[in-house]
DNA sequence: TCCGGAATGTGACATTTATCAAAAAAACAA
DNA sequence: TTGTTTTTTTGATAAATGTCACATTCCGGA
């Protein structure tokens, strides 16, 4: 157990399953091994099993997760039964629904695992008082932030596209994922039907 | 003229065009007098007629814009010459593209005045320096940026339903500013041609 | 006031994508 | 393996939206 091995000397505390993400972290802003301690102190390993929430509609969003294995999927249930998917999460990536996180009002979406998963997640309340103490992270989480936003910014003017167009973006920019999703996971992320997505994939066939 | 307005004692370096930034902080952050001052030195203000660009295709952005007065369009125009808008900026709006801003590579979009316009500009590398030196500074930037990020997911979500209920929710959205923009525009931002629009709008006086 | 250009509205038709139904293929469990 | 369920593919058809052409309205400048 991951448990296990942070127990001992004090050294130990900054587990192996703490790595992925303060290597993240390194990748921005350089922290001393105080705010490392401090801040891994903070987060909270959650294992999850294929299919199970990491967020369920109408509840409140309190944590931001950092995916470390697997990958979730983010999701809304429309009116009509459609699921729409808005994002999704794997080694490397922050996920929540920032909506709800920031407003702590109910949120519209479902966060779930599409494999066998594990995050890091952290308290909104205790995050915000480490940026008080620690502003190099409230740094980090900012230049986070700016990064996913350029690449939303993105995502909005792909979605005025056409569904070829749209398809051919995601190989491009989710290619090392592509095995890992369902043909129906990526046309619901496309915002076009399955029937749809398989057309698209039968012509390249024949193209290649 | 402003300028001048801010000439004499010390106490007026803070001018009446700053105000509305200066509110917009408070909404988020406290800042004493020293970090306004400093803050306020770094900004620029910039006046535009209609039609004239505050970023043009091909260049890189250096400077994130609040727009104090007046209204502009961040656009991109595709391979067959049609115009996307991607975002609005009016009265208190941060806007830029985040994307060049971040990356410092040449920027796909044009962000043009709608009407005269006067917007605070802050360069970039400026901003960077003022972070470190006021860590509340970045924690209003990083808020505001979250804010926005909320909206745009939402804005995700909406742009995979239908063409009416994209514009319902634009006037829900919009609704303030639905009458400073064309028909055009709004078909622009919503993904849709301006006859759609146009047929969508002339249902609704059927119904009214 | 009138004129000319831009924006908007309308109709006919084309294209894209969705929907529904069912077959084929793949994944999974006993 | 075999049987069962889920996912993907395929076809026929419908609905939504785009395209093109042109009429109409709106608006600013002479």
């Amino acid at each position: 157990m991951f448990a296990g091995a942070c127990m001992g000397s004090v050294s130990f505390y900054i587990c192996a399953m703490h790595t992925l993400l303060l290597n993240h972290i390194a990748r921005y802003v350089t922290l001393d091994d105080a705010a490392q301690q401090t801040f891994c102190d903070a987060l909270e390993l959650k294992r999850l099993r294929r299919y199970q929430y990491l967020l369920q509609e109408g509840a409140i969003c309190r944590h931001d997760y950092f995916v470390i294995k697997g990958g979730v999927r983010q999701y809304e249930t429309d009116a009509g039964g459609k699921e729409r998917i808005i994002h999704f999460g794997f080694e490397d990536w922050w996920i929540s629904d920032r909506y709800s996180l920031l407003t702590q009002t109910p949120s519209i979406y479902n966060i779930e695992a599409l494999e066998a998963t594990e995050v890091l997640q952290i308290n909104k309340d205790a995050l915000e008082a480490l940026f008080l103490e620690i502003p190099l992270l409230e740094r980090y989480f900012h230049k986070v932030l700016q990064q996913a936003f350029a690449i939303w910014q993105r995502r909005i003017l792909l979605l005025q596209k056409s569904a070829e167009e749209r398809y051919n973006a995601f190989l491009q920019d989710y290619g090392a994922i592509e095995q890992r999703l369902s043909q129906q996971h990526i046309a619901a992320y496309l915002g076009i039907t399955r029937e749809t997505l398989s057309r698209i994939r039968s012509q390249y066939a024949g193209k290649i």
